[in-house]
DNA sequence: TTGCTATTACGAAAAGCTTCGTATATGTTT
DNA sequence: AAACATATACGAAGCTTTTCGTAATAGCAA
């Protein structure tokens, strides 16, 4: 399941805050670009009919909660990106992340860590 | 610059076999999956329009090659997938990517060097 | 030359994504 | 109850991407 862009954005809204209304993601998402209510409600309606999105009707407003984690997201579009942009090596992309050099020191250390958790023998 | 899914194979059909007329693209893609040959004119045609594809109109059929390198391209979608699904943090995404468990011992090791060389005193 | 084949050019349909206007329903306030 | 505010529902327009049919063009073969 490949959310687009714009259901991205809302998903992170709802894994940063936890279920909202859509008044709430609205509010969120404004904050960074324009966007109308009826957008985001419209999206956020699409995204449940998708199943990406569940559904509370407790009152007159719904609220509504992201139904995957956002490690399944990631996990989702890493795979897809090493399969479609580096011929499937997991490793020139984790190259190319870290090459970019936008981790910090703490960062790299645990990244050393997991790799000797993978393969502690080198 | 981003390009589309349908773009970025024909990419990389032309990083990995170099400059080609349509009709070898169209060869190499119906590998993977059905596509008509005007389909893939048209893309060609299009991804010219955009600069992203260069072309030499020597005889009767044209050559086209990538105007960006697979690097180039690595860069923007990892940069991209960073902001959009790992809120800026290069080192979740490379945390995701060795989770996979895809990555060999040597490929490992390679990302062990390239570690020591960023931050060799840890 | 006349027809056959391979190629590009053009246009438009089909599908998916994003956007929002308008209508409708449901509470809330006076 | 009447007016108002707030929510959802619906439908459609606009844009991008993907797809391919048809036409025009250029070389090749008979």
């Amino acid at each position: 399941m490949k959310p687009t862009d714009a259901e991205l954005e809302i998903l992170q809204v709802l894994w940063q805050k936890g279920p909202c209304t859509v008044r709430q993601v609205h509010e969120e998402l404004t904050q960074n670009r324009e966007i109308g209510y009826t957008t985001a409600l419209k999206l956020m309606q699409i995204m449940h009919e998708k199943g990406l999105l569940d559904r509370m009707e407790d009152s007159r407003s719904h609220t509504y909660s992201a139904n995957l984690t956002e490690e399944d997201i990631q996990r989702t579009l890493v795979g897809r990106l090493v399969d479609t942009a580096f011929r499937g090596s997991a490793s020139k992309l984790v190259m190319q992340a870290l090459g970019q050099g936008k981790a910090s020191r703490e960062e790299l250390d645990e990244i050393r860590q997991l790799l000797n958790q993978i393969n502690p023998d080198a």
